[in-house]
DNA sequence: GCCCCATTTGTAAGCGCTTACATTTAGAAT
DNA sequence: ATTCTAAATGTAAGCGCTTACAAATGGGGC
């Protein structure tokens, strides 16, 4: 604390100005709104700012400003592919406009996460990116009030009068289902995250019980398993699954990670996929194309989502424009793990 | 502009001093040392402080107080697992001890990173985490000018007079392939990502070309193919390293992603491994246990690496505590896709 | 009851910037 | 020339906090 090393003597605005002769004010606008000073005295005051080094002093920038350009994201976990795909979207298009990117991770906890909100917003977060739209409404209040635009993404129809960039997690996974249902499944189980607090989990469970049921099927008779976030525990999910009998001839889930899982479980039980079994995933990161066989799976847009995200965060604080609701879309990614119960392929695995 | 809500009449320190019958300077102090403050005052002023629900205006803090409490992180890119591990478990510290993450990513670009550290130190940044040693040093003369301490990771030993918490790459890399000539192997390709700007992949290569050397085989005769870090790049580059004659009886990759790629390129010509051929990574991401055959890869410590930094960070910062340089442990992780060379296949791949 | 010192509290001076408002300057129109 | 207007610049008032320093308070020890 004593020996606090002197951070010190850089150049200030002051020194600035009175090494190119004119008034901080002139200064300060030919850095800011360069357009509101000549042409003349702007390139006389950015060559003074070059010889100095001069750098402004964010505090004192924020306070006098009251903004920071500064934007918070607040995600489940960094550890998660589509998260961190997101992310590295979200923060290159801030990069690009000249923002920072404030990071904190929830661990899919609610009250860690509210908590992770009031820091940021503490830390001056100028708008704040959230993963889903289910939490408390007491923090909605809370942002309303301190007038923090908020995006959320990963869900569709978020709050409303808040911007979101989502996709519709039930109806890609009704189609996906629909598909499998289309190709002669028809016991189909389910390994899922958790689904509390979680609606982009529970919406695609929701929609495999719609299509089971839009195909006259009775979707409550769908063994749904909740499990964390781990290829370990998609596998042991998936053994517990195999244990019913007559055994599902589809497992879907939730995730790539789970279907990972899975498929290994398969191999150790000695089951083929898919001729003994299929399986499906949701997401399509890399993982899915390295396993064996291929999994089939829903593709959702992280990176567009990420991207567009920081799109319309910055529209709302720069040109203070209204809230968007935007819907990508999804597609379904037909590789190998799903085919027609029973189904032989040409060529015998291994 | 114009238009821009009022952001506005939050309470401030001075409201909260007036409503509790103190000066500013106590219900500052209450705050930042509370051990300053009689016990009955600090108590009042909490529960003013909760009451009016206040929080600090950061850029006045950061102003006043020189300090912004917030690191930043500039790594190569969220998208690689082991960085986002790393970078998980550093903000799990920073937020344990009340401090805020910065992150920004330079897509393995130097002058992208220098700009990202530039704008990290404007932005306030009380300390800085940099991924690898290797970079320009007038990079360094400007965070040494501006008494920001730095923290390195990935890499062994750094720069002096930095701090750094990494490991020996050049070691872990030497010892595997130790492993795998104690195996019989003669004949040993190398798939590393780009070794311009990159330290640690240039070490893991000299690492393979140590242990050759160390046996008495001849370094310079392993072919080393230099790519992209992703599944179809170490894809590419195995099928290209096939086509040698004789070939190698195995394929080590800089990383457990490219090594992903060559046991799917090595599925798709049709070789066993490690039959045919072995493999091997480095990293040991989740990745490493769901290919099949899984990877025999080193084990790095990246969690404990990006919390550690942070703590050594946070130390420098807060106790101005001196430099350190840590150096974690790897081990090699066997699983099945190394192993004892098998007999030279006939048969070609088409 | 008095003195001294440690503890607690208050006073007020900035921290470095932005920006409303005032002033000056320079063209354009007459 | 003169007047008017728009553009360029300057002045200076904060923004909300921390902290050096000064002042007040409260116990012991005598």
């Amino acid at each position: 604390m004593e020996l606090k090393p002197p951070k010190s003597d850089l150049p200030t605005l002051e020194d600035v100005a009175r090494a190119a002769g004119v008034s901080t004010a002139t200064v300060s606008r030919s850095l800011n709104s360069p357009d509101q000073v000549s042409e003349r005295t702007r390139q006389r005051v950015m060559a003074t700012v070059r010889a100095l080094r001069y750098s402004p002093n964010f505090g004192a920038r924020a306070l006098a400003a009251k903004r920071t350009n500064t934007y918070g994201a607040v995600i489940p976990t960094m550890e998660n592919a589509i998260f961190a795909r997101g992310l590295e979207a979200f923060q290159k298009v801030l990069v690009a406009n000249g923002a920072t990117m404030l990071v904190a991770s929830s661990s899919y906890d609610p009250a860690i996460e509210e908590d992770q909100i009031r820091t940021m917003i503490a830390r001056g977060a100028d708008g704040i990116l959230l993963i889903g739209a289910e939490r408390d409404p007491e923090i909605y209040d809370f942002l309303k009030e301190r007038h923090i635009p908020v995006v959320i993404a990963w869900s569709g129809t978020g709050v409303s009068a808040l911007s979101c960039v989502g996709f519709d997690n039930q109806a890609a996974a009704r189609e996906l289902a629909a598909r499998a249902i289309g190709l002669g499944h028809r016991r189909i189980a389910f390994i899922s995250a958790y689904t509390e607090n979680n609606d982009r989990a529970r919406d695609r469970v929701a929609g495999a019980r719609a299509a089971l049921e839009a195909a006259g099927l009775d979707p409550s008779a769908m063994p749904v398993l909740e499990t964390k976030y781990s290829i370990q525990c998609g596998r042991d999910a998936f053994v517990e699954l195999m244990r019913e009998s007559p055994r599902p001839t589809l497992v879907m889930c939730g995730n790539d990670v789970l279907a990972a899982g899975a498929m290994r479980a398969a191999h150790e039980l000695g089951l083929k996929v898919p001729a003994d079994v299929s399986i499906t995933g949701f997401d399509d990161i890399e993982l899915a194309t390295v396993i064996q066989p291929a999994l089939t799976t829903v593709h959702v847009p992280h990176r567009q989502m990420g991207g567009l995200a920081a799109e319309v965060l910055l529209a709302q604080v720069r040109d203070n424009s209204a809230a968007q609701q935007v819907n990508l879309e999804t597609y379904i990614v037909e590789r190998a793990s799903l085919a027609a119960p029973g189904f032989q392929p040409t060529v015998a695995a291994e």
